[in-house]
DNA sequence: AATCATCTCAACCGCGCAGAC
DNA sequence: CGTCTGCGCGGTTGAGATGAT
Protein backbone atom coordinates (compact mmCIF):
# COMPACT_ATOMS: atom_id res chain seq x y z
CA UNK A 1 0.00 0.00 0.00
CA UNK A 2 1.55 3.25 -0.96
CA UNK A 3 0.61 6.43 0.84
CA UNK A 4 -2.89 7.60 1.83
CA UNK A 5 -4.94 9.15 -0.68
CA UNK A 6 -4.58 12.56 1.13
CA UNK A 7 -0.89 12.17 0.62
CA UNK A 8 -1.40 11.54 -2.63
CA UNK A 9 -3.24 14.69 -3.30
CA UNK A 10 -0.37 16.57 -3.62
CA UNK A 11 3.57 16.68 -2.70
CA UNK A 12 3.81 16.18 0.99
CA UNK A 13 6.83 17.27 3.19
CA UNK A 14 7.91 14.58 4.99
CA UNK A 15 10.40 14.00 7.95
CA UNK A 16 10.87 16.34 11.10
CA UNK A 17 8.69 18.28 11.56
CA UNK A 18 9.97 22.42 11.64
CA UNK A 19 9.49 24.98 14.35
CA UNK A 20 7.65 26.97 11.36
CA UNK A 21 5.24 23.90 11.05
CA UNK A 22 4.47 23.89 14.23
CA UNK A 23 3.87 27.23 14.34
CA UNK A 24 1.40 27.29 11.73
CA UNK A 25 -0.23 23.48 12.61
CA UNK A 26 -0.90 25.21 16.53
CA UNK A 27 -2.29 28.68 15.13
CA UNK A 28 -4.45 26.80 12.71
CA UNK A 29 -5.81 24.24 15.57
CA UNK A 30 -6.23 27.00 18.18
CA UNK A 31 -8.59 28.91 16.23
CA UNK A 32 -10.07 26.68 14.08
CA UNK A 33 -10.02 23.28 15.70
CA UNK A 34 -9.57 19.85 13.55
CA UNK A 35 -12.74 19.21 12.18
CA UNK A 36 -11.35 17.25 9.53
CA UNK A 37 -8.04 16.54 9.56
CA UNK A 38 -7.54 15.63 5.76
CA UNK A 39 -8.42 19.60 5.25
CA UNK A 40 -5.88 20.89 8.50
CA UNK A 41 -2.91 21.21 5.81
CA UNK A 42 -4.42 22.79 3.17
CA UNK A 43 -5.89 25.55 5.59
CA UNK A 44 -3.44 25.77 7.60
CA UNK A 45 -0.95 26.19 5.28
CA UNK A 46 1.28 23.76 5.61
CA UNK A 47 2.74 20.28 2.62
CA UNK A 48 2.00 17.78 5.07
CA UNK A 49 -0.66 14.92 4.85
CA UNK A 50 -3.71 15.10 7.51
CA UNK A 51 -2.54 12.43 9.24
CA UNK A 52 0.51 13.78 9.77
CA UNK A 53 -0.79 16.63 11.21
CA UNK A 54 -3.00 14.81 13.21
CA UNK A 55 0.30 12.82 14.94
CA UNK A 56 2.65 15.66 15.20
CA UNK A 57 -1.03 17.42 17.22
CA UNK A 58 -1.51 14.21 19.23
CA UNK A 59 1.72 13.27 20.19
CA UNK A 60 3.76 16.59 20.40
CA UNK A 61 1.62 19.66 20.16
CA UNK A 62 -1.17 18.59 22.27
CA UNK A 63 -0.93 21.80 24.92
CA UNK A 64 -1.78 19.18 27.66
CA UNK A 65 0.82 16.51 26.71
CA UNK A 66 2.68 15.70 29.45
CA UNK A 67 7.03 15.12 28.90
CA UNK A 68 9.43 14.35 30.37
CA UNK A 69 10.37 10.85 32.43
CA UNK A 70 8.05 7.82 33.15
CA UNK A 71 7.46 8.40 37.12
CA UNK A 72 7.33 4.78 38.68
CA UNK A 73 3.39 5.35 39.53
CA UNK A 74 3.29 5.17 35.87
CA UNK A 75 5.50 2.51 35.16
CA UNK A 76 3.47 0.45 37.67
CA UNK A 77 0.39 1.82 35.38
CA UNK A 78 1.87 0.82 32.33
CA UNK A 79 2.74 -2.66 33.56
CA UNK A 80 -0.20 -3.75 34.92
CA UNK A 81 -2.29 -2.39 31.90
CA UNK A 82 -0.53 -4.00 29.95
CA UNK A 83 -0.68 -7.44 31.65
CA UNK A 84 -3.79 -7.09 31.42
CA UNK A 85 -4.80 -5.78 27.58
CA UNK A 86 -1.13 -6.05 25.65
CA UNK A 87 -0.28 -4.11 23.05
CA UNK A 88 -3.30 -1.74 23.34
CA UNK A 89 -1.05 0.99 23.67
CA UNK A 90 -3.99 3.86 23.30
CA UNK A 91 -6.05 1.90 25.91
CA UNK A 92 -2.67 2.23 28.14
CA UNK A 93 -2.72 5.60 27.64
CA UNK A 94 -6.14 6.66 28.08
CA UNK A 95 -5.07 6.20 31.96
CA UNK A 96 -2.12 8.20 31.80
CA UNK A 97 -3.69 11.34 31.28
CA UNK A 98 -0.77 13.79 29.02
CA UNK A 99 0.82 10.91 27.99
CA UNK A 100 0.61 9.57 24.00
CA UNK A 101 0.13 6.05 23.09
CA UNK A 102 3.50 6.55 20.82
CA UNK A 103 5.18 7.35 23.84
CA UNK A 104 4.15 4.66 25.83
CA UNK A 105 4.94 1.91 23.19
CA UNK A 106 8.38 3.80 22.68
CA UNK A 107 9.12 3.67 26.28
CA UNK A 108 7.38 -0.10 26.67
CA UNK A 109 9.94 -0.90 23.80
CA UNK A 110 12.57 0.61 24.58
CA UNK A 111 12.67 0.37 28.71
CA UNK A 112 10.44 -1.92 30.51
CA UNK A 113 10.98 -4.95 27.20
CA UNK A 114 14.47 -4.55 27.99
CA UNK A 115 14.70 -5.20 31.56
CA UNK A 116 11.96 -7.85 31.30
CA UNK A 117 14.09 -9.92 29.12
CA UNK A 118 16.38 -10.17 32.46
CA UNK A 119 14.17 -11.81 34.83
CA UNK A 120 17.36 -13.26 36.36
CA UNK A 121 18.80 -9.81 37.11
CA UNK A 122 15.56 -8.49 37.81
CA UNK A 123 16.27 -7.01 41.74
CA UNK A 124 18.97 -5.00 40.75
CA UNK A 125 17.08 -3.55 37.92
CA UNK A 126 13.84 -3.26 39.27
CA UNK A 127 16.26 -0.61 41.56
CA UNK A 128 17.71 0.76 38.18
CA UNK A 129 14.76 1.29 36.23
CA UNK A 130 13.76 3.31 39.53
CA UNK A 131 16.39 4.99 39.59
CA UNK A 132 16.31 8.30 37.76
CA UNK A 133 13.06 8.82 39.99
CA UNK A 134 15.09 8.83 43.03
CA UNK A 135 16.22 12.30 43.23
CA UNK A 136 12.74 13.45 42.48
CA UNK A 137 10.99 11.05 45.00
CA UNK A 138 13.05 12.80 47.81
CA UNK A 139 12.86 15.85 46.85
CA UNK A 140 9.21 15.52 47.32
CA UNK A 141 9.12 13.30 50.37
CA UNK A 142 11.63 16.56 51.83
CA UNK A 143 8.60 19.08 51.10
CA UNK A 144 5.63 17.66 51.77
CA UNK A 145 4.64 17.85 55.31
CA UNK A 146 0.80 15.79 55.24
CA UNK A 147 2.19 12.79 54.28
CA UNK A 148 0.17 9.89 55.16
CA UNK A 149 1.42 7.09 55.72
CA UNK A 150 -0.91 3.99 53.75
CA UNK A 151 -0.82 0.71 54.92
CA UNK A 152 -4.47 -1.16 54.84
CA UNK A 153 -5.15 -2.68 52.00
CA UNK A 154 -7.96 -0.72 51.02
CA UNK A 155 -5.74 2.36 51.07
CA UNK A 156 -3.12 0.92 48.57
CA UNK A 157 -6.20 0.16 46.70
CA UNK A 158 -6.77 3.89 46.48
CA UNK A 159 -3.40 4.77 45.47
CA UNK A 160 -3.40 2.97 42.47
CA UNK A 161 -4.89 4.39 38.99
CA UNK A 162 -8.12 3.75 37.65
CA UNK A 163 -7.25 0.35 35.87
CA UNK A 164 -5.43 -1.58 38.24
CA UNK A 165 -8.02 -0.24 40.47
CA UNK A 166 -10.34 -2.15 37.87
CA UNK A 167 -7.73 -5.41 37.79
CA UNK A 168 -7.65 -5.26 41.55
CA UNK A 169 -11.51 -5.14 41.81
CA UNK A 170 -11.61 -8.31 39.34
CA UNK A 171 -9.26 -9.96 42.31
CA UNK A 172 -10.90 -8.92 45.42
CA UNK A 173 -14.24 -7.75 45.63
CA UNK A 174 -13.77 -7.64 49.58
CA UNK A 175 -12.14 -4.24 49.16
CA UNK A 176 -14.85 -2.37 50.04
CA UNK A 177 -16.93 -2.88 53.04
CA UNK A 178 -16.93 -0.36 54.51
CA UNK A 179 -19.58 1.47 54.62
CA UNK A 180 -18.20 5.10 55.99
CA UNK A 181 -16.03 5.46 53.06
CA UNK A 182 -17.21 7.72 50.24
CA UNK A 183 -15.04 7.74 47.05
CA UNK A 184 -14.90 11.18 45.08
CA UNK A 185 -14.48 10.43 41.66
CA UNK A 186 -14.86 12.43 38.27
CA UNK A 187 -17.01 11.27 36.03
CA UNK A 188 -14.79 10.29 33.22
CA UNK A 189 -12.81 8.26 36.13
CA UNK A 190 -15.49 6.56 36.84
CA UNK A 191 -16.96 6.25 33.63
CA UNK A 192 -13.34 5.05 32.59
CA UNK A 193 -13.05 2.39 35.62
CA UNK A 194 -16.26 0.95 34.51
CA UNK A 195 -15.54 0.70 30.81
CA UNK A 196 -12.31 -1.29 31.87
CA UNK A 197 -14.22 -3.88 33.81
CA UNK A 198 -16.81 -3.79 31.29
CA UNK A 199 -14.15 -4.50 28.76
CA UNK A 200 -12.26 -6.51 30.25
CA UNK A 201 -15.13 -8.64 30.91
CA UNK A 202 -15.79 -8.69 26.99
CA UNK A 203 -12.77 -9.03 25.83
CA UNK A 204 -12.01 -11.73 28.25
CA UNK A 205 -12.66 -15.16 28.19
CA UNK A 206 -11.67 -15.88 31.76
CA UNK A 207 -13.38 -15.02 35.40
CA UNK A 208 -11.61 -14.40 37.88
CA UNK A 209 -11.22 -15.82 41.49
CA UNK A 210 -14.85 -17.43 42.48
CA UNK A 211 -16.80 -14.57 41.21
CA UNK A 212 -18.62 -13.80 38.13
CA UNK A 213 -17.58 -10.52 36.68
CA UNK A 214 -21.67 -9.29 36.73
CA UNK A 215 -21.53 -9.79 40.18
CA UNK A 216 -18.64 -8.17 40.29
CA UNK A 217 -19.67 -5.15 37.99
CA UNK A 218 -23.09 -4.94 40.65
CA UNK A 219 -20.96 -4.22 43.40
CA UNK A 220 -19.85 -1.07 41.32
CA UNK A 221 -22.95 -0.41 41.15
CA UNK A 222 -24.80 -1.16 44.46
CA UNK A 223 -22.21 -2.30 47.30
CA UNK A 224 -19.42 0.80 46.22
CA UNK A 225 -20.93 4.34 47.62
CA UNK A 226 -19.56 6.23 44.90
CA UNK A 227 -20.43 9.76 46.32
CA UNK A 228 -20.35 11.41 42.96
CA UNK A 229 -20.44 15.69 45.03
CA UNK A 230 -21.42 17.46 42.29
CA UNK A 231 -19.81 20.75 44.04
CA UNK A 232 -16.72 18.94 44.52
CA UNK A 233 -16.11 17.06 41.69
CA UNK A 234 -16.82 19.61 38.99
CA UNK A 235 -14.52 21.86 41.14
CA UNK A 236 -11.66 19.55 40.79
CA UNK A 237 -11.92 17.82 37.99
CA UNK A 238 -12.29 20.22 35.38
CA UNK A 239 -11.27 23.23 36.52
CA UNK A 240 -8.39 23.77 34.31
CA UNK A 241 -8.97 24.19 31.07
CA UNK A 242 -7.18 23.94 27.49
CA UNK A 243 -5.21 26.68 28.18
CA UNK A 244 -1.91 26.20 25.80
CA UNK A 245 0.23 26.85 28.41
CA UNK A 246 -0.70 24.37 30.48
CA UNK A 247 0.79 21.20 31.54
CA UNK A 248 -1.11 19.00 33.96
CA UNK A 249 0.37 19.08 36.65
CA UNK A 250 0.84 15.67 37.98
CA UNK A 251 4.57 15.56 38.53
CA UNK A 252 3.52 18.63 41.29
CA UNK A 253 0.71 16.72 42.86
CA UNK A 254 2.68 13.61 43.31
CA UNK A 255 2.84 12.35 46.94
CA UNK A 256 6.16 10.26 47.71
CA UNK A 257 6.40 7.17 47.77
CA UNK A 258 5.35 4.88 50.44
CA UNK A 259 6.73 1.03 51.39
CA UNK A 260 3.93 -1.42 50.18
CA UNK A 261 3.81 -5.01 52.29
CA UNK A 262 4.01 -7.77 49.23
CA UNK A 263 1.99 -9.48 50.88
CA UNK A 264 -0.73 -6.72 49.37
CA UNK A 265 0.74 -7.18 45.95
CA UNK A 266 -2.65 -6.80 44.20
CA UNK A 267 -1.01 -5.66 41.25
CA UNK A 268 -0.14 -9.18 39.96
CA UNK A 269 -2.58 -9.89 37.25
CA UNK A 270 -2.16 -13.18 35.52
CA UNK A 271 -4.53 -14.22 32.78
CA UNK A 272 -4.45 -17.25 30.49
CA UNK A 273 -2.38 -16.85 27.64
CA UNK A 274 -0.75 -14.20 28.15
CA UNK A 275 3.35 -14.28 27.71
CA UNK A 276 5.54 -12.53 30.40
CA UNK A 277 3.51 -12.64 33.06
CA UNK A 278 5.55 -14.34 35.41
CA UNK A 279 8.08 -11.83 34.80
CA UNK A 280 5.85 -9.21 34.49
CA UNK A 281 4.83 -9.71 37.72
CA UNK A 282 7.97 -10.54 39.52
CA UNK A 283 9.29 -7.39 38.28
CA UNK A 284 6.49 -5.41 39.13
CA UNK A 285 6.46 -6.51 42.76
CA UNK A 286 9.31 -5.20 42.93
CA UNK A 287 8.38 -1.98 41.61
CA UNK A 288 5.45 -2.31 43.79
CA UNK A 289 8.21 -1.74 46.98
CA UNK A 290 9.20 1.61 45.21
CA UNK A 291 5.99 3.42 45.34
CA UNK A 292 2.29 4.18 44.82
CA UNK A 293 0.60 7.45 43.64
CA UNK A 294 -2.73 8.59 45.57
CA UNK A 295 -4.32 9.86 42.44
CA UNK A 296 -7.45 9.62 43.84
CA UNK A 297 -8.54 10.28 47.93
CA UNK A 298 -11.16 9.27 50.00
CA UNK A 299 -12.71 10.88 52.52
CA UNK A 300 -13.15 9.04 55.70
CA UNK A 301 -16.46 9.93 57.07
CA UNK A 302 -16.89 8.98 60.31
CA UNK A 303 -13.04 9.51 60.96
CA UNK A 304 -13.13 12.93 59.10
CA UNK A 305 -9.80 11.76 57.39
CA UNK A 306 -7.89 11.39 54.13
CA UNK A 307 -6.91 8.18 54.01
CA UNK A 308 -8.40 7.15 57.18
CA UNK A 309 -6.90 7.10 60.65
CA UNK A 310 -4.69 9.73 59.58
CA UNK A 311 -3.67 13.60 59.83
CA UNK A 312 -6.86 15.19 59.03
CA UNK A 313 -7.21 17.41 55.93
CA UNK A 314 -10.68 19.35 55.93
CA UNK A 315 -11.98 19.59 52.17
CA UNK A 316 -14.04 22.13 52.97
CA UNK A 317 -11.38 24.66 53.82
CA UNK A 318 -9.89 26.81 50.84
CA UNK A 319 -5.95 26.13 52.33
CA UNK A 320 -6.87 22.96 52.14
CA UNK A 321 -9.49 22.68 48.77
CA UNK A 322 -5.67 22.89 46.66
CA UNK A 323 -4.19 20.10 48.51
CA UNK A 324 -7.12 17.81 47.80
CA UNK A 325 -7.60 19.05 44.11
CA UNK A 326 -4.33 18.71 43.44
CA UNK A 327 -4.12 14.85 43.94
CA UNK A 328 -7.19 14.65 41.73
CA UNK A 329 -6.13 13.25 38.23
CA UNK A 330 -6.23 15.69 35.50
CA UNK A 331 -8.12 14.79 32.44
CA UNK A 332 -7.84 15.08 29.08
C1' DA B 1 39.74 12.84 19.61
C1' DA B 2 37.83 9.36 16.72
C1' DT B 3 35.12 5.52 15.96
C1' DC B 4 31.67 2.32 16.84
C1' DA B 5 27.65 0.58 19.41
C1' DT B 6 23.53 1.39 21.57
C1' DC B 7 19.59 3.99 22.83
C1' DT B 8 15.74 7.24 22.31
C1' DC B 9 11.84 8.87 20.22
C1' DA B 10 9.56 11.42 16.40
C1' DA B 11 7.58 10.07 12.41
C1' DC B 12 6.02 6.98 8.94
C1' DC B 13 3.70 2.70 7.22
C1' DG B 14 0.10 -0.41 6.69
C1' DC B 15 -3.94 -2.30 8.27
C1' DG B 16 -8.65 -2.39 10.15
C1' DC B 17 -12.79 -0.11 11.24
C1' DA B 18 -16.72 2.97 10.73
C1' DG B 19 -19.54 5.98 8.30
C1' DA B 20 -21.18 7.96 4.00
C1' DC B 21 -22.76 7.05 -0.43
C1' DC C 1 -24.92 -5.00 -0.41
C1' DG C 2 -20.06 -3.06 -2.21
C1' DT C 3 -16.98 0.84 -2.59
C1' DC C 4 -14.78 4.88 -1.06
C1' DT C 5 -12.87 7.86 2.34
C1' DG C 6 -11.05 9.34 6.65
C1' DC C 7 -9.45 8.19 11.07
C1' DG C 8 -7.15 5.61 14.65
C1' DC C 9 -4.12 2.15 16.09
C1' DG C 10 -0.01 -0.83 16.48
C1' DG C 11 4.32 -1.96 14.29
C1' DT C 12 8.42 -0.31 12.39
C1' DT C 13 12.05 2.76 10.84
C1' DG C 14 15.81 5.83 11.05
C1' DA C 15 18.10 10.20 12.47
C1' DG C 16 20.18 12.16 16.20
C1' DA C 17 21.93 11.66 20.90
C1' DT C 18 24.60 9.32 24.08
C1' DG C 19 27.87 6.06 25.88
C1' DA C 20 31.76 2.87 25.45
C1' DT C 21 36.18 1.77 23.77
Amino acid sequence: MGHHSCCNQQKVKRGLWSPEEDEKLIRYITSHGYGCWSEVPEKAGLQRCGKSCRLRWINYLRPDIRRGRFTPEEEKLIISLHGAVGNRWAHIASHLPGRTDNEIKNYWNSWIKKKLKKPSKSSANATSITDHHHHQQQHQRSQLTNYNTITSQQDIFFTQDIGTKSQVLLQDSTLFNSPNQLFFFDGASLDSMTNVIINDATNRNATTNNTSLFQETSILNAEFCWQVDQQQVQTSSYAIGMDSNYLPPLIGSMVPPMEIPSSNNNNNIMLEGQENNNELNEWNSQVDTQQCCPSYLFWDQENGSIGGDHEIIDPTTSNNMGQILSSFPSTL
